[in-house]
DNA sequence: CTTACATCCTGATTGC
DNA sequence: TGCAATCAGGATGTAA
């Protein structure tokens, strides 16, 4: 379940691998993603050189020269995975590989998503920051836009569960499920809890922790729960420094009361009942 | 505006 | 052991 830290690990990699690489072909599988791969994707691509990746949340922005940028999300079960040539390189899989580009050093980057939640879009460069997909995210959660204040101001009056407002792309955008449980766990307070309902001190905690857990996930690389694996088909290794998510029954780290599991806003969500309130 | 919930999809897990 | 049913979840669309 690729969150920001997952994405930011997975850019780390590949500015040092795919930068600088010219695209020579794509070759596409399945078009149907969670937007359809557009026809003239091919075309507009082939031939151009990839000049920087940046990211938006929880979307890797593949910068190409020409007037295209290519925009990435996992989903939940989506990879891109740089293959040097060699004996190991993988042969292409139709059944998820959906688009895999050659690079003019014979390496391969392919994206593959069993579930297909994920997509890879084509847009042109001026009108990135007017798709659909970024135009209403909210403030990156390792920026100073992301703060107390703003988290309090968001909170006033909702009647929402604070996770809820942390998974909230628009409220603060890169959060997903794994991360929002362990933020809230390392604040001490609830999921369950009504936003606007959550004292100023413990917003504070919240807007604490928000830096502290994704910095150090994404100093692990990320984390694997069940499948993800980073470009160089690498796991994560900020599993084994999970407090409570994925843990229910197992005894809290702190004070060894049962980790328990309910589900907030139709995901499951995991707190310890004594160390959070 | 806010909240709640169904939907997409398929591999992994659970239940009988 | 085998098969069927259920679960998981990011973003989005719709309903209330």
């Amino acid at each position: 379940m690729p969150e920001l830290p997952e994405v930011e690990s997975l850019r780390r990699i590949l500015v040092r691998t795919a930068v600088g690489r010219t695209i020579l072909s794509v070759r596409i599988g399945e078009k149907r993603l969670r937007r359809r791969v557009t026809q003239d994707f091919s075309g507009a691509v082939a031939g151009r050189r990839i000049v920087k990746l940046s990211r938006r949340a929880k979307y890797l922005i593949v910068e190409l020269d020409g007037a295209h940028v290519m925009l990435v999300h996992l989903g939940m079960s989506g990879s891109l995975t740089h293959r040097q040539a060699g004996f190991d390189a993988g042969e292409f899989d139709p059944r998820h590989d959906h688009l895999e580009f050659s690079l003019d050093d014979a390496s391969r980057l392919v994206y593959n998503d069993p579930r297909r939640f994920g997509m890879v879009r084509l847009v042109e460069r001026g009108a990135l920051s007017a798709t659909a997909e970024l135009k209403g995210l909210g403030p990156e959660p390792l920026s100073r836009e992301f703060n107390a204040d703003y988290l309090a101001q968001k909170a006033r009056g909702r009647t929402a569960a604070i996770k809820n407002l942390l998974m909230d792309q628009r409220i603060v955008a890169g959060i997903g499920n794994i991360y929002a449980s362990e933020i809230l766990f390392r604040a001490g307070v609830r999921p369950t809890r009504r936003a606007g309902r959550v004292t100023r001190g413990e917003i504070e905690k919240i807007a604490a922790a928000v830096p502290v857990i994704l910095r150090a996930a994404i100093g692990s690389a990320g984390t694997t729960f069940r499948s993800y694996r980073d470009s160089r088909g690498q796991p994560g290794r900020f599993a084994t420094r999970l407090r409570v998510y994925g843990r229910e029954g197992k005894p809290c780290y702190t004070c060894s009361t049962p980790i328990r599991n309910v589900v907030v806003g139709q995901r499951a969500s995991f707190f310890c009942p004594k160390c959070q309130r």
